[in-house]
RNA sequence: UCGGCGGUAGCUCAGUGGCAGAGCGAUCGGCUGUUAACCGAUUGGUCGUAGGUUCGAAUCCUACCCGCCGAGCCA
């Protein structure tokens, strides 16, 4: 008999099939037994009944501790009872691997055990799922730029400096004779790859050093970051858009088993894939939060209440625009009728999860980006050959970066970032 | 770094000065359709650490450690 997997059962109704699985859960009276199994593909239900099979399948199925890893045989069953309308009429079991004394009970546990644990929560319905949307949104966004033609060009973790002089890096010592940083961002080299190759994307883990302890932190995420040249802020939103709603709408398409173990309501997410996105300036965002009562001026940067206030007002997300020229990064391009400001967005998620995408137009112009550095104090000689791409056929060229795990978090309605990624890392937590 | 909350059985928690508790788990037994199954029994403790007050401290005091939530910073 050939081994299937528990996805394929809906499809082998009234046959025989094996699976390679795992035991979550035994419930048993003194005639019949129900296995819970799961093998990575999904789960089923094994039912075991004691004048079916003989004494020692009845006695081996009654005893299996959870996690045990066992081969099972049996008809697949239509079965109403069941979320995914099949059920396995157990005929034949063996044992793998037992198991005992699993940590991770069927009742409540707390957060922090949980991640202790993180190494077996992860064979769980709920980081099953989480785990399952993440790899569906990865993939989507590497179908989004495949079909535009993009080139995926990966940037190096070891950077020489920083590229926002603004937040901490982490240090690596290099056999003492030179430091180097863990890479924050692969901007300033997806910009060398748009010059060479014209669209790139980079999409790796990338690090910050910041002592932040929130729900929307992390000290290692993964980022997604286009680059395009000769594109401007307005097919910079436009590529945004059409990104952020394409992956929304693949998860919407391909992963509904996972939202709704997640217990997720589609309803919230079906406006974010159908594009559209409403645009304010940063004038207007100000204007607005003011207008709600809060404490802010035009200059200031936004506070993650003020992020939650935007994002809530909206049932897609939204786009702010136009910031003032100092509270942003280096390399971005003012406008030309007004230079305090720059051709720079954030996009904020709806439901209070901040901000997923940061994007801009770069400066092009050699002499604008000499001034930007200076005034930011950046070390000069170690951006010499970002600047040759100024010297040497500059062009306008644009660009953003996305939080993998900020969008995963508001895709599976995620309470914190770190439930969306494997194995988080955080000020309070490198283990396991 | 700052503010708030917390640390008691493997897990989730109750216990505010007088014998260390419950549910779950685990173990054993029962039960023919269970859905975090149910019923009975058994098992289980450095009360975060150190010091202090007291006849007596999980409980009060001091210091420290650790975690959670939020802020700042950011994706």
């Amino acid at each position: 008999m050939r081994s299937t997997t528990i996805d394929k059962l809906p499809q082998l109704v009234g046959e025989q099939a094996q699976i390679h699985a795992w035991v979550m859960n035994v419930r048993s009276s003194g005639k019949i037994a129900f296995l819970q199994l799961r093998d990575g593909s999904g789960f089923v239900q094994g039912v075991v009944v004691r004048n079916e099979v003989d004494d020692e399948t009845f006695e081996l199925a009654t005893g299996l501790g959870q996690e045990s890893s066992v081969t099972v045989r049996g008809e697949v069953r239509e079965d109403k009872r069941s979320p995914s309308g099949v059920e396995l009429g157990v005929s034949e079991i063996r044992a793998v691997h037992g198991s005992s004394e699993y940590p991770i009970t069927p009742k409540e546990h707390g957060v922090d055990f949980l991640m202790d644990n993180r190494h077996l929560y992860l064979r769980h319905r709920g980081p099953w799922a989480i785990m399952r949307i993440r790899d569906e949104i990865q993939r989507a966004a590497h179908d989004f730029f495949t079909e535009r033609d993009f080139v995926r060009f990966d940037s190096p973790f070891f950077m020489p400096t920083a590229v926002e002089g603004t937040t901490n890096l982490f240090e690596i010592d290099l056999f003492g004779d030179d430091t180097a940083y863990l890479s924050q961002s692969g901007q300033l080299y997806a910009e060398a790859g748009a010059m060479a190759l014209g669209k790139v994307y980079t999409f790796g883990p990338t690090f910050r050093a910041e002592k932040s302890k929130t729900r929307r932190h992390l000290l290692e995420f993964w980022m997604l970051e286009p680059e395009v040249a000769y594109m401007d802020h307005e097919g910079n939103l436009q590529l945004q858009v059409d990104l952020i709603s394409y992956l929304v709408g693949r998860v919407l398409e391909n992963r509904r088993q996972e939202l709704e173990i997640l217990g997720r309501d589609t309803s919230k997410l079906e406006p974010s894939a159908q594009g559209d996105f409403p645009r304010l300036t940063y004038d207007e965002a100000i204007s607005f939060l003011q207008s709600k009562g809060e404490d802010i001026a035009v200059g200031d940067d936004f506070g993650a209440p003020h992020e939650t206030i935007i994002g809530e007002a909206y049932d897609r997300p939204v786009i702010i625009e136009a910031w003032p020229s100092d509270v942003k990064a280096f390399y971005m391009q003012p406008y030309e009728n007004d230079p305090t400001r720059v051709k720079a967005n954030d996009m904020i998620a709806p439901e209070g999860y901040g901000e997923i995408v940061g994007g801009s137009e770069r400066i092009y112009d050699l002499a604008l980006l000499e001034k930007r550095i200076e005034e930011h104090n950046l070390p000069r000689e170690a951006f010499e050959w970002y600047l040759d791409l100024r010297r040497y056929g500059s062009v306008p060229h644009s660009g953003f970066g996305m939080g993998l795990e900020r969008v995963v978090a508001w895709v599976t309605g995620a309470k914190h970032l770190r439930e969306v990624i494997p194995f988080p890392r955080m000020l309070t937590r490198l283990y396991p």
